[in-house]
DNA sequence: TTAATAGTGTCTATGAGACAGTATCAA
DNA sequence: TTGATACTGTCTCATAGACACTATTAA
């Protein structure tokens, strides 16, 4: 975790008298590049005494007490650091903490997801160097070994992302504004792994009232679609069904 | 916070080269009584230097690195340490944190949903003598003020257990088994604040398949009704849709 | 028989999915 | 005109809600 604190204390802050746990902030960043779900990625530094050195992690690290105001503005420091994003979508998705999860001692972590718009993210080396990366969220099994227990916290992150998009207008915080409606229909398809109907699809996401026009769009040699923005960037829409309603009922 | 560990150290632990956060668990411990949704709520003791003496707060406090595996077992320890719960379903809810919520110094803590019937539950008052209680949740505002953030923290607890309970068999672990179909619903009823109707609410939890059929419960002079446990205790059903899908749609 | 609660059947409205059809652009 | 994509209309089916009806117990 670069570039976390190394001041010795702060300010006139007595000692507790039992011994405290690790605390720190992680963030799932989630994309959409290539027709691909990504998450993003960074490598751990090799320097001597840290844990897991050179291998992928999530981006994140210790909470720094003293430049910190809160959790959410640490996760957005933590991400900042890597890459210039402009305005993401945060969402606590839990939290994980416990004896053997980091090799230096009992640590707990808050982990968010995060989701944004990768058209004009430029991913930042930082000043240690270290190096970020983006990641295809495939189907199956992940790819190498992550640091600490950031394969589980992807996995779970993964899992409600894709539980949310069954009802959540999640997948627009995925997109840059304007953008259409076969574009966010894209957005579902690809994270849900399956195609869904234009048409109920389109009356569902009009009906839902989270989107605001902002004028047609020119498509390449076809008919222009109409642009949308989202009305309110700050949370996500609900939709009173799930998009497979329908089970198979085989006798 | 009491009981928290007073132990100097733990074992052969180097200090860290940087000031460290608090990490607290609480719970939210939600049961049925006397025909309203209930809060389990404990005082805080009155020792010098324990700050919000004598008021009211969530059951939890400090992470025991030597006792505490993991985040979850903590969580088990704080609220069994106030009530004999026998087997409670567990949720995170959150993460809370900040430099100005603990006037010791920034904390953070992991919030867990704690969901059990209220049946057989005895309210220990612990070693320390705390005083332990109920507290209806009103419909309107909170009752007094509580320590800490813990009003919030609440609220947000009891948004997302009437969030969930629109489409998931969250209540069924509001009951003692086994439990008949009429108790399951006036669970629903009274977290949600408004009537269901019968029919379609018994379709619902049956087609879903989460209820094991255990023989029949006598009426008081009345027909006897099927009881039913819950097959799986550790993850509640998903329903398709939320209740209410229906929409006022006035012109 | 009555009171009380448990459980079922029947009707209707809603809305999702399927899919065919229309609209609008560039080349 | 063709190709490509945006958008709409029409049909069907599943199911939630409304509500009337039947079932089973004790007194």
């Amino acid at each position: 975790m670069p570039g976390h604190p190394r001041t010795p204390s702060a300010k006139a802050r007595r000692p507790a008298p039992f011994a405290l746990p690790y605390t720190t902030v992680d963030v799932v960043l989630f994309t959409i590049r290539e027709g691909a779900l990504h998450a993003l990625l960074a490598r751990r530094p090799r320097t001597p005494g840290e844990p897991y050195p050179g291998l992928w992690a999530l981006p994140g690290g210790f909470v720094d007490v003293d430049r910190d105001e809160d959790l959410l503005a640490c996760a957005r420091r933590k991400l900042s650091g890597k890459t210039g994003v402009r305005s993401a979508y945060f969402e606590q998705l839990g939290g994980w903490g416990g004896r053997r999860r980091d090799p230096r001692g009992w640590s707990s972590t808050h982990v968010y997801i995060a989701l944004a718009a990768s058209d004009g993210l430029e991913l930042r080396s930082g000043g240690n160097a270290e190096e970020v990366a983006w990641f295809a969220v495939g189907e199956g099994g992940q790819r190498g070994r992550l640091a600490f227990d950031h394969a589980a916290i992807l996995a779970a992150a993964i899992e409600r992302l894709r539980a949310k998009v069954e009802y959540t207008s999640l997948p627009a915080f995925l997109l840059a504004e304007p953008f259409t409606l076969p574009q966010l229909q894209r957005a579902y398809e690809i994270i849900l792994g399956r195609a869904l109907d234009k048409s109920s699809f389109r009356t569902r996401m009009l009906d839902a009232g989270f989107l605001a026009e902002a004028g047609s769009i020119d498509g390449e040699g076809n008919r222009p679609a109409m642009g949308y923005r989202i009305r309110d960037r700050d949370a996500p829409a609900i939709f009173p069904r799930t998009f497979r309603a329908r089970e198979d009922s085989s006798p």
